[in-house]
DNA sequence: AGTGCCGGGCT
DNA sequence: AGCCCGGCACT
C-alpha cells in the first residue's frame, strides 16, 4: 500500500492532523491515505475530519506531524485554536494574525465564562487538542504525544543534544503581553497566566545547567538576604492560588504554575526579561511542591536528601524537585512545552532520583553556586533577553568570603552575613572548583589528593565539583592558554565514574559501565 | 594504582 | 544491539 521505495514514513496513516477546509480554516481529522509518491508535492493524502467529511488535500494543507507547521500557516478569523494559559489548555479563536511578527490575537473563553483575547505567538498555538495525561490514557504510543509535539513548531523534536535549548521563543516579544495586559486591567489573575509561561521557562531556562553544559547559571540561593533576592520574593508570595491545598508557606509555591502578577509586576518593573532572579528560586530548598511533600524532611537538616537527576544523554542536571527536574526534561530534552497537563510524562523516564547525603542541603547548593565562576554563565544565560538591567539591580553583592578566590568576583552572595541557614563550605571543594587551571598555590588546598577525596565525597559533592570544573567554569579563572589548548588534562576530565563514584555505577552512563567512552560528560 | 576506553567476545 | 571485560595508554 505505502510505497516501498523508502522507509516507510512510520504508519503516517491514522495521524491525527489539522486540514485545511474549503473555508480556508483547519479542521481536525486523521490521516486516512497517503498518495502513492509521498515524495511528491502534489500527492494527495485523503483526511477524515472528525466531523466526519473527508477531503483528498496536499501535504502543504495540512499541519501536522510530518506535515506543516503551524509557524508557516496563516490562520483565518475564526479559526480554533489551543493555547497553554497558567499550564491549562484553553480553546480560542483566532481574531486576527500578524503575518509580520507571527502574533496571532486569540479569544479564548475562559471557564469562568469570561472572554478574554490574548496575544500569543503562532508557536504558541495548537491546531489540535494536547493529551491531558498519558497516564489516564494508559500509555498508548508516542503518537499523539508526537502530534503534539511537532504541532508545537519551534520544539525542535528531541532535541538529542546536550546544548540548553534556550526557549528562545518564550523570551522573545513579551512586550505585546504588556500590552495586552493594558487592555484588560484590573484581572490580575489573567495577567498571571499569561506571564507563568514565560516566566516558567525563564525559570527553566536560568535553571538549565548541567553538569555538561557549561552554562551552568550561577544563582542565589537563600543566603541572598531579602533584598536581593528578587524573585525569590516574587515567587515566594505567589500562595495566591489555593487550590494548592499545600499549606506550607508561599514560598512552596510553584513558579510555573502561579505567580502572582502584581508582584512580578513590581518586582520586575516592566514585564519584560527580567528572569535574572528566577534562578533563585528553585535553587533553593523552598523549591518544593507536592512531589516532594513526602521528601520534606529538611528541617532536620536531614542527612539524606532526594534529588533528581536528569539521565538525558549528556546532561546530568540535578534538581532538588520532581517538578523541577520534570520540567528540566520536558522543555530542555523533550522539547516540550513547560506544561504538565499536556506533557504526558514521558519526562519519567529521564530523570532518577537520588539520594545524596548531605548534612545541610543548603550547603550542597550554595556550594554549587559557589563553585563556578559565576559572571560569564550569568552573563550568557541572559544573552538575548531583552530589557535586562539585572545588573543593575542589587544583585551585585559584594563578595567577601572568597573575593580573593572567586576569579572575577562573581556576585553570589556567599558574605551575606544574614544567611539564615549556617553555611559551612568544605574549603576543599571550593579551593577545588578554581583550582584547576587557575594557579594554585598546592599549600592552600587540602593535602589530600584528589582522588581520595573523590572516593569519599558524597554524590553530591562530586557534582558539584564536576560542575566545578566543567569547562565554562574555567573560562575567566583559567589562563589563556587552556582555553586555546582546549585538550584536557586527563585529570581534569570528569567521567562518570569519577563523579558518581563506584558507589553509584547505577548512575554512570551506559558507555561507562561498558567501559566504552563516557557519552555523558563528552568535552 | 587508578582511570578511560579500545577492541573484541558473548548473548 | 546490548552487555561485559581484558588489556593498554595515560596520569
Amino acid at each position: 500500500m505505502f510505497g516501498n521505495r523508502r522507509l516507510a514514513k512510520r504508519s503516517i496513516i491514522g495521524t491525527k492532523v489539522c486540514a485545511l477546509w474549503q473555508d480556508g480554516r483547519f479542521y481536525p481529522g486523521v490521516i486516512r491515505s497517503v498518495p502513492d509518491d509521498t515524495d511528491s508535492e502534489l500527492g494527495k493524502y485523503t483526511v477524515l475530519f472528525d466531523d466526519g467529511f473527508e477531503k483528498d488535500l496536499v501535504a502543504k494543507d495540512i499541519i501536522g506531524p510530518g506535515f506543516q507547521n503551524l509557524t508557516n500557516s496563516t490562520l483565518k478569523f475564526q479559526q480554533k485554536v489551543y493555547l497553554t494559559l497558567n499550564g491549562r489548555e484553553v480553546q480560542g479563536v483566532v481574531l486576527k494574525q500578524d503575518i509580520k511578527t507571527n502574533e496571532v490575537l486569540v479569544n479564548v473563553q475562559l471557564s469562568n465564562n469570561e472572554e478574554l483575547e490574548f496575544i500569543k505567538r503562532l508557536d504558541e498555538l495548537r491546531l489540535l487538542e494536547s493529551r491531558k495525561s498519558a497516564r489516564l490514557v494508559d500509555q498508548d504510543t508516542d503518537y499523539s504525544k508526537m502530534a503534539d509535539v511537532t504541532l508545537t513548531p519551534d520544539n525542535k523534536k528531541r532535541p538529542v543534544s546536550h546544548v540548553i535549548d534556550v526557549p528562545a521563543q518564550t523570551q522573545r516579544h513579551r512586550r505585546p503581553v504588556d500590552d495586552e495586559r493594558e487592555n484588560s486591567p484590573g484581572n490580575d489573575e489573567d495577567d498571571v497566566e499569561m506571564m507563568d509561561e514565560t516566566i516558567a521557562a525563564m525559570v527553566l531556562t536560568s535553571l538549565s545547567c548541567s553538569p555538561a553544559s557549561p552554562k551552568f547559571p550561577v544563582t542565589m540561593t537563600e543566603t541572598a538576604d531579602k533584598g536581593n533576592s528578587v524573585l525569590s520574593t516574587s515567587a515566594n508570595s505567589s500562595g495566591f492560588y489555593s487550590e494548592r491545598s499545600d499549606p506550607s508557606p508561599p514560598l512552596s509555591s510553584h513558579l510555573s504554575e502561579s505567580a502572582p502578577a502584581a508582584n512580578i509586576g513590581t518586582i520586575f518593573g516592566s514585564y519584560t526579561g527580567k528572569d535574572d532572579g528566577i534562578d533563585l528560586q528553585e535553587s533553593v530548598d523552598e523549591y518544593y511542591d507536592e512531589c516532594d511533600e513526602p521528601k520534606r524532611k529538611r528541617s532536620l537538616q536531614a542527612q539524606k536528601k532526594t534529588m533528581y537527576q536528569c539521565t538525558w544523554k549528556g546532561c546530568a542536571k540535578i534538581h532538588n524537585t520532581c517538578s523541577g527536574i520534570e520540567k528540566h526534561v520536558r522543555t530542555k530534552h523533550l522539547g516540550l512545552m513547560d506544561t504538565e497537563d499536556l506533557s504526558d510524562h514521558e519526562e519519567e523516564f529521564y530523570y532518577t532520583e537520588i539520594e545524596v547525603n548531605v548534612d545541610n542541603v543548603t550547603k550542597t547548593f550554595s556550594d554549587m553556586f559557589t563553585s563556578s565562576p559565576p559572571e560569564t554563565s550569568f552573563i550568557e544565560m541572559h544573552h538575548g533577553i531583552p530589557d535586562h538591567d539585572y545588573q543593575k539591580k542589587e544583585h551585585r553583592q559584594p563578595v567577601h568570603t572568597f573575593a580573593s578566590s572567586v576569579p572575577s568576583g562573581g556576585f553570589f552572595p556567599q558574605g551575606t552575613g544574614q544567611s539564615t541557614t549556617p553555611i559551612s563550605v568544605p574549603p576543599i571543594k571550593r579551593s577545588l572548583s578554581w583550582q584547576n587551571n587557575a594557579a594554585t598555590s598546592p599549600g592552600t588546598v587540602s593535602s589530600q589528593s584528589n582522588s581520595t577525596r573523590s572516593s569519599k565525597m558524597s554524590l553530591q559533592e562530586r557534582m558539584q565539583q564536576h560542575q566545578a570544573q566543567s569547562p565554562k567554569s574555567h573560562m575567566l579563572s583559567s589562563p589563556p592558554k587552556s582555553i586555546s589548548g582546549h585538550k584536557k588534562a586527563r585529570s581534569e576530565v570528569r567521567k562518570c565514574r569519577k563523579v558518581y563514584g563506584m558507589e553509584n555505577r547505577d548512575m554512570w552512563c551506559t558507555q561507562c559501565k561498558w567501559k566504552k567512552a563516557c557519552s555523558r560528560f563528552t568535552d
